[in-house]
DNA sequence: TATTGTTATACTCTATAACTATA
DNA sequence: TATAGTTATAGAGTATAACAATA
């Protein structure tokens, strides 16, 4: 059987691989989500506040933080507030931010909620030879956490 | 020094870590594309044109293909067809369908772009441990080839 | 009647600009 | 005057529905 000519590039592109990639992650992610009432951008929103010890300062640096514009997250924020799942109050040294914390029923929802989450993942990545799952997590996060300008030389 | 409560799930999600390089990714991506007058899902289509060695039977099969809508895609055919780099003819065995194929000008475009979008990843690429490269790499190919059902389970 | 491609339309998401309240 | 947050608006991107040509 004839093989044909090989391809000019040995591998495809990283945005090529990886785009696709995490718009699978985000549909498998959906019912899950969808199961305990919050939307993708809410459970960024939680995710965020309850990573550091310190609440967060203001919404822009929230935003900022997980991407996203601070006209964007408002109505999320709103909600997040209604529920009782977040803390947003003036900040007493500067009354025009607003500081944002988790509240415990708030971790209680985070952690349920990515708890299913990466159980469902590691049903996934349970089909990787062992050495190349824990080398591919340690490296991913090194890239994600590159600057975006060491992308760009 | 005290260390805080470690966080209560040892790793970030996958779609946390992987989406926002894939913005990432796709930001570097802007300025090399648009030096050669070529948008994203313009080189979507070439590339997915250039990979087998057989044209693409219908609009709406390479839609699929690049996970696009097959109404999104007609204007960048016509575009594409238009500039010469791609072939879009009637099928002669089914007329009502379009058969595609990349011209040797897309090709030489595809080729040019690629080049200097891979150049650029590996100049990225570099900073990491050989073997962790290529491991990074290889379990990449295999998570995005995976069916989405095998992440939903 | 069903399917391919196309066009027109509606909807969602995101960013921009204008406004308020504090500083 | 400048900044954090908010609201209103506009724009891009995407999907849905209706249509023409062919099977």
């Amino acid at each position: 059987m004839p093989l044909g000519k090989p391809p000019a590039h040995p591998r495809r592109d990283l945005a090529a691989l990886i785009v696709p990639l995490g718009r699978t992650l985000m549909a498998a992610e959906q019912p899950i989500l969808q199961r305990h009432g919050i939307a993708m951008w809410a459970y960024a929103v939680l995710l965020a506040l309850d990573s550091g010890d310190e609440p967060v300062r203001t919404q822009a640096a929230l935003a900022q933080a997980i991407g996203a514009d601070k006209t964007r997250i408002i109505s999320v924020l709103d909600d997040l507030q209604e529920r009782g799942l977040i803390r947003r109050e003036p900040d007493p040294e500067d009354r025009r931010a607003r500081v944002l914390a988790i509240t415990p029923s708030g971790r209680k929802l985070r952690h349920a909620v990515q708890t299913e989450i990466q159980a469902q993942e590691e049903r996934a990545l349970a089909r990787l030879p062992a050495h190349d799952r824990a080398a591919f997590l340690r490296t991913l996060e090194t890239l994600t956490d590159m600057e975006p300008a060491e992308w760009q030389r």
